[in-house]
DNA sequence: CTGTTAGCGCTTTCAT
DNA sequence: ATGAAAGCGCTAACAG
């Protein structure tokens, strides 16, 4: 596997070319400052040699990396993938790798993970999912490069820089389109309720709703999930077997949804016309299920793309209008649900 | 954001510590070859301080940078997303990073994210999905770390590591699953056969089955998708309303299999009792469609776990028994398919 | 067990 | 337009 070779430097190109480390430094970089002919003959050189400059070694002169950390939740799951997607598409774009590393939303891990990415360096970070602790903001306080939020934000800290979506709002509005088609139980799947990104404040968005619709709000009518599939169908199972079974369900991510579709077809419930489901997120398998899920459409990619640019903008100390911004989602409503309109409140 | 802080360096540590720098560094490494009351002095002294350090000083001077390169087609794609998920567990639990780069399969983009990857000075690099070419070969040739391929393989360069499975063998297992029901048009929705991982080899594979099964191949039975759900769900449609519309599938990859499946579903067919539908891959989607779907199930995070544990061994230099390994597939019959049990050949 | 001393390969003033 | 030289922060012999 090609071990063992001496590897070529800046300085054997100069010394084959006749001119000094810096001017092949200069040709790198792309300095105009140098003549033409020196700029060719380098060039020839560089090429002749194979000659690889090294980032490594160019990081520690230059202090700057091109690199940036992102710490995400899970890689695997769908609507993190397409966010990561957003991400490594404007990062390239401005010439910047990522070193990606999974969480699992576990705080210690994150810290960890946290704590290497600013050891190597990198010049920016994107912090996804997870709750800002105490102890994160130690870390980033003390950090020297810029740290974005995406699809999460911090609560405390009101001056932490953040990218995602209104997700009490979002969840409110998902309710709203059920309670608009009149049913008297509306159902709830939620998630973990110390999840301060989609458990809480969806679970909180239904609750409003329910309040402003002046029904009430009936704990029995309400499962937490895991956010998976199973989960999904599991909880909605259990739900619409049940004694006061919902006519509508508002669960709060599309695998969960998804699963809760497949749980009312099992029963051999229709829906819509027996229960209306809504799911949040749109991710690809909302349009890969009979019927079309109806959802909030979260922008995942322009989340971590938005997120991302951002980033840059704070690395190339660009001026920032928008520290923090909140994207437009959209409600999307195809088949699990009866209304085809979009009521507004 | 924290700029401007004046970066305490190993020597500030020392000079505080009353110690060399050598003897920091070897603190900093876990070296014995210190005394324990010197050790715990200078473990305060980094505390107090808040010392973190630079690793990108570290990896020029070592020559090592405990990263490596990752080049994946499409992290969205659900199939990449879960063997990065691998590729990333085990490089954790190495202590690597991953730099994650999406080339889309563009040959183009490949060579230019390979070769960034390499100025970097990864440690290592996994390189997936996509043709390698003689570029490739060359560049590969010319780098000084080893360089593992993952979910394909080098048919030109018989000595390149590769980690995945015999998609012939899993194709043609596939169509002799719907031949075995005794169907006399047994159908194929493929992938581009320039493709050399998925489109062709599978291709191939069904006609292999077909071949020993006497089976006369009829083009009219085939239709070409890119992958995509709605390429399935379009191709589907086609394919079983036309004439000699086939009573049984088998459709490359599970994105299209589902798209298959409904498109049956959308021209009032039952499946399997009128059309039986086969996938590959065991993508999590297989199982959160009605019915659930019958497939290939690759072992996705073990191709990349597996990938990844050999190339930590090319980089610590273990010994190695298998520099290229076929992983096994399973044929997981679900609902999709008549047959509830697996036939060997 | 600890310190000294060279670099690692490149960028970056500062001269010229 | 080009060169000389001083680091960047750390590891790795080599002494002692």
């Amino acid at each position: 596997m090609g071990k063992k070779k001496e590897t070529i430097t800046i300085y054997d190109v100069a010394r084959e070319a006749g001119v000094s480390m810096a001017t092949v430094s200069r040709v790198v970089n792309g300095n105009p400052n140098v003549k033409p002919i020196t700029r060719k003959k380098v060039l020839n050189i560089i090429q002749e040699m194979g000659y690889r400059p090294n980032a490594v070694a160019r990081g520690l002169a230059s202090k700057k990396t091109t690199t940036v950390g992102v710490v995400i939740p899970d890689i695997s799951y769908a609507f993190f993938a397409e966010l990561a997607r957003g991400i490594e598409d404007i990062a390239n774009m401005y010439h910047y790798n990522i070193i990606l590393c999974n969480s699992d939303l576990k705080k210690e891990k994150e810290l960890q993970l946290i704590n290497a990415l600013l050891e190597k360096q990198v010049d920016g970070l994107l912090f996804l999912g997870g709750e800002v602790t105490e102890e994160h903001r130690e870390i980033f306080a003390g950090s020297q490069v810029p740290i974005v939020l995406a699809a999460t934000r911090d609560d405390v800290d009101a001056k932490r820089p953040f990218v995602t979506i209104d997700q009490v709002q979002a969840a409110k509005e998902a309710t709203h389109v059920l309670l608009n088609e009149g049913h008297e139980r509306v159902g709830l799947i939620g998630g973990p309720l110390k999840d301060p990104i989609i458990g809480y404040p969806r679970f909180l968005g239904y609750k409003e709703a329910l309040a402003e619709a002046g029904v009430e709000f009936d704990e029995d009518l309400v499962r937490l999930g895991n956010l998976r599939y199973d989960s999904g169908l599991q909880t909605a199972k259990e739900l619409l077997s049940s004694e006061k079974s919902p006519t509508a369900l508002f669960v709060v991510n599309d695998e969960m949804a998804v699963g809760a579709i497949h749980a009312a077809q099992d029963l051999g419930k229709k829906v819509p016309d027996d229960v209306s489901i809504i799911g949040f997120d749109n991710i690809s398998l909302a349009s890969q299920v009979r019927p079309l899920l109806s959802t909030i459409a979260v922008p995942m990619y322009d989340i971590g793309a938005v997120a991302m640019r951002l980033l840059t903008k704070y690395m190339n100390d660009e001026p920032i209008e928008n520290h923090q911004v909140l994207l437009q989602y959209r409600i999307d409503l195809a088949n699990s649900t009866k209304l085809k309109e979009i009521e507004s409140e």
